[in-house]
DNA sequence: TCTATTGGTTGGAGCGCTCTAATGCTGTAG
DNA sequence: CTACAGCATTAGAGCGCTCCAACCAATAGA
């Protein structure tokens, strides 16, 4: 139970405790002779560097922490899988924490993070206080994904929530929709853009907007449902503020004897892999979300690297993926 | 963008670095009046403890590893949420990696994570051979999730997966299934077990087993129905190795024309978020995630309090969960 | 032959913290 | 008035590592 230490591997290949540092660096000074001597005693004794004693002697860390906001939502493993890439082709580790989208409990883990100093911080989807990620900002690069900020040391990668919007609403208005109605994303990172670009669009096409407050969950999805049937408010079309919310809505409707979309039409937004399964076949909007990862490590390992100070704003295109949850109004399918 | 250190703290409020880090660790022997001074000073420089420091002063750690082998799965975020809440409980945090169900790449992340030298590491259905994980089990107390192990030094969680597949062929078999197809879980963990209960029920009720090989995708379902209609061989009811082959396998049948459960019958195994999605609606063998979560932290923080040195060997009841994938065979719903 | 130069190797200080043992300082009993 | 608890506080060593400067051949140049 007790690892041994660069001084065991230095003893038993009979060289000092420096001497293996080089060789477990990688360093060119060291001959060949030396090296496979201690990388023999290495391999015999089961030895591997301890990250935290080098971190701390080396006052630099291969570390990028990244804060997840909620597990349970499938967007985020393929961020997560864009940032894995970058951040091992570059030879950083990552290590991740979850906030379960309480702000309470994500401060907790922004705090655990934070006390492996790590090299920098991703935050995806960050439910906590803008003040909080500012202070962290302070001690170390940090990089937000679906979220916005104005502070001037912190990146963004975001997708551009109103032309997504946007985009949704010229679907259902092409169909023929004149009621829509916005779930919304409510206190949620991105609702605020969501919800102007659908406000935005509705106008456009000279309709009422009908924005119903709701969350990025399925049982928000359905609360919001029903709510709408209870006050005989339901409209032809549903426009939700995300994948999640959209089958909650989708399952509220189909309890209510409704069918989708002969009777109502719903789009989502994010085309999780959820949406892509043909049981849900899912209408939405689509992000890059590996290439949210890959960007968001890139611009992060530049301020890693001191390469640039000028914060990076990156708004990416979504694109409508039209499924099966979307159909003229009316039944008249 | 440089984190004050104890001293600066302790030079700030007049007092040695000592009595800082007493304060830091809430110790009850401070005088009132010192300790105020201490969190003053600190609060106004924003000193927050160096974990790693700490943890290598103190050769102890609050830090317990958790290795997921696939971020998708929303199976496991529940069973991370069990163990969050568990650990949070005693004053331990959790830092994750992630796998992405490659060998290779796991490999890397439970060095990563060792690397962190946490008190405890816990694996969430790792992929990795059993020597890396005798190994591993070396070094500090490790815990499997949703597998199975034989070494005495680690302790497992698992649900009694011939049980599982047993309830799931015994419903088949009662709703007049004859013809009933395993597709398998091949390498992955559990698989074993739900495959010779599989076998087993079968055998039971008089029936020729049919194992398909597969894995624990969508895609892979999807494939494995591909391949069973190429070859004229399909069952008239399917049990799949988890949820997610079962959805593939779902998409495919449908792609081919088939209705479930009119045509074909299908059982998930893992009752995932996904499968209560009303649009999926499958049914499927439950197993207690967040209890999983909470028994493999408690083992794990047993072991790390050396309060037990005998394995132990969790094995959950399953349970059946019918909703509207499985039906009498024939058409005859 | 003597001094540079180069490349490999090493001792020692120090990263930010914890922990033990020792210190100073009351207050109380003898 | 001394002695001795008992408590709060501190100095100093050390956790496993990196990094710098120093060191030591061995070779090259003069």
């Amino acid at each position: 139970m007790v690892r041994p230490t660069m001084e065991d591997v230095a003893l038993r290949a009979g060289v000092s405790r420096a001497l293996v540092s080089l060789v477990m660096r990688g360093s060119p000074k060291v001959s060949e002779l030396r090296r496979s001597a201690v990388l023999k005693a290495a391999e015999e004794l089961g030895y591997s560097p301890h990250a935290m004693a080098r971190s701390l002697a080396s006052r630099t860390s291969t570390v990028l922490g990244v804060m997840v906001s909620d597990l349970h939502n499938a967007f985020f493993a393929e961020v997560v899988d864009g940032i894995d890439e970058v951040a091992r082709e570059q030879g950083f580790d990552i290590i991740i924490n979850t906030g379960g989208r309480s702000p309470a409990r994500e401060r907790r883990a922004l705090e655990s993070l934070l006390s492996f100093r790590p090299a920098g911080l991703i935050l995806l989807s960050p439910v906590v206080p803008a003040t909080a990620i500012g202070k962290a900002a302070e001690q170390l690069p940090v990089v937000l994904v679906a979220r916005s900020s104005r502070v001037s040391t912190v990146d963004t990668v975001n997708d551009d929530g109103e032309q997504g919007a946007r985009l949704a609403v010229d679907h259902l208005v092409s169909l023929g929709h004149k009621r829509i109605a916005h779930l919304d994303g409510g206190e949620g990172t991105q609702a605020g853009p969501r919800r102007r670009g659908y406000v935005a669009a509705m106008e456009a096409h000279g309709l009422v907007p009908q924005v119903v407050s709701s969350e990025y969950t399925d049982a928000a999805g359905a609360r919001a449902i029903r709510s709408l049937i209870d006050d005989d408010a339901l409209p032809t079309a549903i426009l939700s503020c995300n994948d999640f919310n959209a089958v909650g809505a989708i399952s509220a409707l189909e309890d209510a004897g409704l069918r989708v979309p002969d009777d109502v039409s719903v789009v989502g937004y994010d085309n999780t892999s959820l949406a892509a399964l043909r049981h849900v076949s899912l209408t939405t909007i689509d992000q890059p979300r590996a290439e949210f990862g890959r960007l968001a490590a890139d611009a992060l390992l530049q301020r890693v690297r001191e390469e640039r100070t000028e914060p990076v704003r990156h708004l990416l295109n979504p694109s409508l993926v039209v499924r099966s949850t979307t159909a003229p109004p009316g039944g008249s399918r």
